[in-house]
DNA sequence: ACCTGAACACCGTTCAAGT
DNA sequence: ACCTGAACACCGTTCAAGT
């Protein structure tokens, strides 16, 4: 349409290119959602044409792989240099394992979980895009990321060799499954009543749970409660430990496998 | 175009219906891939018109809902009746830890893995789906399947109440974690080069592997033998019994928690 | 109640043309 | 080398009209 529109960003100065390009594409998937990332959006947001994107990026396809790339490797950037953030709420009635360093390969695990966890949920989409790449080319450029770091630590967690890749993929395929899940429900709780929190929607969703068929869905129905009531982190931190205790107690020749 | 082409279905003779409707998507989507599933597609396959199918369905993500759940719930049906498949060779210098019954829980739930291991063999747009439903509606229909099956054995197991969901959940983000990216690999060795099989593309992709710089990525050269070799079942049997033996040893109360 | 099919708005992508 | 922008093919969805 003819209207004249407020020009969101005065006439480019500085020249385009596949950095900010990818930057835009984050920002805008961030804002917009999935469904908001468009040649048409982008190229207004960038103030250019289509051709001037498809000089920088093949495709679509492409470029979402490239944003993809970019916070997961943010990502992981950041947690190697932070220490991992404690649980909101610390539980002083279950104390953890005592006899843990404070930097332990387990704790430099949880850090890059933890990564990754916050990574998602500052961008919803991440998950599913992931799993588009995946399905793209599986071995691309984000999943060696991944693990890679993860399997460093497996590494240092004394495991040997003839084990890595077992574990490693356990850890890996446990954090993204379990993030992704996450993700969802933020995004589920923002979408569905932009104004209820977290507690209001996990409310709901335990109510939906509790009227499933109990003939049909008896364990559902009674682990409802349970759900209703779970704190995200302490949850995604538990099921981390689970699969770093069958690590331990599979592949670790002692009791403490360091060398 | 106007060229007269040979019409694949004779007339329509039995009525349309929502399930014939959800049956023609999967098998578009079998054979043509995620991208193959169009109205139009549709509407030829089944001689009508779109609006037709818009009488059944709201739109396409309930279309493609519907598809998800109801393969995901045959191959959840189908693991309760059949026996857990072996693992194609037997290696006999492993020896599974004797001590479990036949159809233990965790005989039950190597099962319940390998269907969905199965079927997302059959349909390699599942775990797509899977992620894109799940991003939707968290708490959708197919979650709680899954959820449903696993629970029913965490409890069998004798994991105490306080610990199902943690225990639950570990495994289906394993489960769905692990099922997805072996669904990639499958899909990317076809898509590649659709007649080398499976053998050829894992070492082209470890090949790929070890080209990374080794100081940026040590473990991933390192660990790059590995991944030619692997079997897929084998590793995913193993990750599954990571997270089982983690789980047992974690939260059942003595060596052997059943009551 | 169930189906038809033309029409609409929108999308990714291309390409001849400019600088 | 880098960018412009009109044009193309295709897609999901709608809706007045039929039976």
């Amino acid at each position: 349409m003819a209207t004249a529109r407020t020009r969101r960003s005065p006439r480019r100065t500085d020249a385009l290119s596949r950095e900010r390009i990818v930057e835009a594409a984050v920002e805008l998937l961030d804002t917009a959602g999935e469904g908001g990332l468009t040649f048409r959006a982008l190229t207004e947001r960038l103030a250019t044409g289509p051709g001037a994107i498809y000089w920088h990026v093949a495709n679509k396809d492409e470029l979402l792989d490239a944003a993809t790339d970019a916070v997961v490797a943010a990502a992981l950037a950041a947690e190697c240099l932070e220490p991992p953030k404690p649980t909101k709420r610390a539980d002083p009635t279950k104390p953890t394992k005592p006899a843990e360093s404070p930097d332990s390969p387990q704790d430099k695990i949880r850090a890059i979980a933890f990564g990754l966890f916050d990574a998602i949920e500052d961008h919803p989409w991440l998950p599913t895009q992931l799993a588009l790449q995946l399905s793209r080319s599986p071995w691309g450029s984000v999943t060696p990321r991944i693990f890679e770091s993860v399997g460093r630590q497996v590494r240092a967690l004394g495991v040997p060799e003839g084990h890595w890749f077992t574990a490693a993929s356990a850890l890996v395929h446990y954090i993204l499954g379990a993030a992704g899940q996450n993700a969802a429900n933020n995004a589920s709780a923002r979408t569905l009543a932009p104004g209820v929190d977290r507690a209001q929607f996990l409310d709901a969703a335990s109510k939906a749970w509790q009227e499933l068929d109990p003939d049909d869905y008896p364990f559902i129905h009674a682990v409802a409660a349970q759900m209703r009531e779970h704190d995200d982190r302490e949850q995604f931190l538990a099921g981390i430990d689970v699969v770093l205790t069958g690590i331990t107690a599979l592949h670790l020749p002692g009791e403490r496998g360091r060398t």
